[in-house]
DNA sequence: CCACAGATTCTCT
DNA sequence: GAGAATCTGTGGC
């Protein structure tokens, strides 16, 4: 009965104790999971990350050690949810990590639906008039908050625990062999100066859910052009 | 397929 | 009052 427990086993709190680059690279292939309200359960496969590594990175939202209400999950223990609205519509959910006090966290931009593909839909055609297509449900940290039902309710929430309806799951295991992971500078943070160049945005080559938004490498768009 | 402009509201200065 | 860790539709090639 239970042969099927390891993919479902929760990560531990341990996991997300790392710094905000180390756990950008090993959340990939893992699973983020959600359970609706009417116990509808969706899940989604990490396809894409970018790290926020703290008080030095001019990108981050608590460079030079900036702590406002907004912020307060950054500086909980790690493994908490941060969530943020932006552009006056959209959200995006972090994961905290790093140690308690030091306001470190990964971006989760991208998600390869692997449960719940048609609430998922329901969730992103609500306001909206066309059908999603299974590709567009959760390539980009916005969509994937719309499609897994993230606000800002879920700020703050604790990810590694087995109560929450917000959590991260081992998964099937990390990539397939014929997988690669790659880096590139991070996406909307032009901003941030000499930190606007720093690779540290990751993404498994060639998946066709990782987002589109730098319009370099990684799209895997159409996934028509051979892999280099 | 690619580029661009508009949308829309919360937060902090 | 300015700006934002974005998305979508439209229009051009």
């Amino acid at each position: 009965m239970a042969s099927r427990a390891p993919r479902s086993v929760l990560v531990s709190r341990r996991f997300y104790a790392r710094p905000a680059d180390a756990l950008a690279v090993a959340l990939l292939g893992r699973t983020l999971v959600r359970v609706l309200d009417d116990g509808t359960r969706l899940a989604g496969r990490i396809v894409e990350t970018e790290a926020y590594l703290g008080t030095e990175d001019r990108a981050a939202h608590c460079f030079a050690g900036r702590r406002t209400p907004r912020k307060e999950s950054m500086y909980a223990r790690p493994g908490t949810a941060y969530v943020y609205f932006t552009y006056g519509m959209h959200h995006c959910f972090n994961v905290v990590c790093g140690r308690v006090g030091t306001p470190a966290a990964v971006l989760v931009r991208a998600l390869e639906p692997v449960e719940g593909h048609e609430a998922m839909r329901r969730l992103r055609s609500a306001r909206r008039a066309g059908s999603v297509p299974d590709t567009h449900l959760c390539s980009g940290p916005g969509r994937l908050c719309e499609a897994m039902g993230i606000d800002l309710k879920d700020d703050g929430v604790d990810l590694a625990d087995p109560a929450s309806r917000l959590f991260i799951v081992r998964g099937a295991g990390r990539l397939s062999a014929d997988e690669s992971v790659r880096n590139t500078a991070r996406i909307g943070v032009a901003y941030a100066g000499d930190w606007a160049d720093r690779a540290l945005r990751w993404f498994i080559v060639g998946n066709p859910h990782v987002s589109r938004g730098g319009s370099r490498e990684g799209s895997g768009g159409s996934g028509r052009r051979p892999l280099a």
